[in-house]
DNA sequence: GTCTATATTATGATAGAC
DNA sequence: GTCTATCATAATATAGAC
């Protein structure tokens, strides 16, 4: 197939132009991030950028969508897990995995963090194309654990999804920050698991409630 | 005086550019905030800036420490507070402040995610001149509530610091996002008590724990 | 102290060779 | 499909009038 063949290239291109792209919006910011970089990090030409992406938003864009795709096949895994059948141990399993998802996607939270702060035609589109089935999604999930999970009974699920966002995704969105002010790595396998471990616990109560 | 006559006007327009600059900086990073968007808010030329603070760095951090001085002014009520003795009163207490301070001065919290996510000077000036001494109080009440309140025990201080810093201020941060995607809005405030109580309550359990 | 130019640089996007 | 060279624009900073 000579067309797949001829593709390929490109392909390869297109791939790690999104990949540096993902890493440089979400350390930099939409606006510190340049072309120029991005293409540099991809190791290709910058011109290549406005060749297969028409433009920086477009290509913001790709980079999102990839970056949520990722998320969604994480989270896909929970909510599917067939071996699960109490609502604390769900509720639990996904709390950890979702610790588990944004140590290894640090970019995830950093790009949401700095496009959810403002008005703009990027925030309005992150929020429909992908936040909004997330969060009804997770909002469902509490719902039903609400009535069997007595912790999170009586609270909006807006106040439980930007608290465990908020206390799940930080220390690794901001994990530079963290090493220079307490020396610890948040990447750290064993500091993976001891957050994942004491956001469940904080917000779950230990593992047996009343025994 | 003469001298304290001439600088007054200069004094407010300095007062201005900062002010203007802690919003521009905290809703659009520092790369995408604009010396002449900064001038233009605070209503004055944007030749201003570099002959008050001599460049856009260095204007930066005249707006970060205004953003600290308004928490550490927040939080010393709190640790000076005559009327606590109960350490699990006062953590609950710190906890319900934290959270009034960061829906006040979202600001603050927008800062913070923006610039604890990469290396760079911006960020070791902020973490080395403000965070530092900001978490090694923090950890130091921990510390001394750790005996009385049982949940925090065992938890290193790096992860509540982020856990609360998290799940306090997401949501105040994200404000427009979550607008956009719940229809509520954190400034009311009704909604922020309702995070203050959720979050204490995640955090620290209901109030008697064992009556 | 505040304004109107302007110099300098760097960015996003394009044109055209290969 | 990828490169070099270049255009047009916008940003920081400065010079100099008032």
């Amino acid at each position: 197939m000579a067309r797949a063949q001829a593709s390929e290239a490109g392909d390869d291109t297109r791939e790690a132009i999104v990949k540096a792209a993902l890493g440089a919006f979400s350390e930099m910011g939409f606006d510190g991030a340049t072309t120029r970089e991005i293409a540099a990090r991809a190791g290709v030409n910058h011109g290549l950028i406005p060749y297969y992406f028409g433009s920086k938003p477009k290509l913001w864009e790709a980079a999102v969508d990839r970056a949520f795709s990722e998320l969604d096949e994480g989270l896909r895994r929970v909510f599917d897990d067939p071996r699960v059948v109490d609502d604390r141990e769900r509720i639990g399993l996904m709390i950890r995995n979702f610790v588990r998802f944004v140590a290894r996607n640090p970019e995830f939270v950093r790009l949401m963090n700095d496009e959810g702060k403002r008005r703009g035609p990027r925030m309005r589109w992150i929020v429909d194309r992908h936040v909004k089935p997330l969060y009804e999604a997770i909002a469902e999930l509490v719902q039903r654990g609400a009535t069997s999970v007595r912790f999170i009974a009586g609270i909006h699920p807006v106040h439980l999804h930007y608290i465990l966002a908020g206390a799940a995704g930080l220390i690794f969105a901001q994990a530079e920050e963290c090493k220079r002010l307490s020396g610890v790595d948040p990447f750290d396998p064993d500091v993976v698991a001891a957050h994942a471990r004491a956001v469940e616990y904080l917000l779950l109560g230990p593992p047996e409630p009343d025994p």
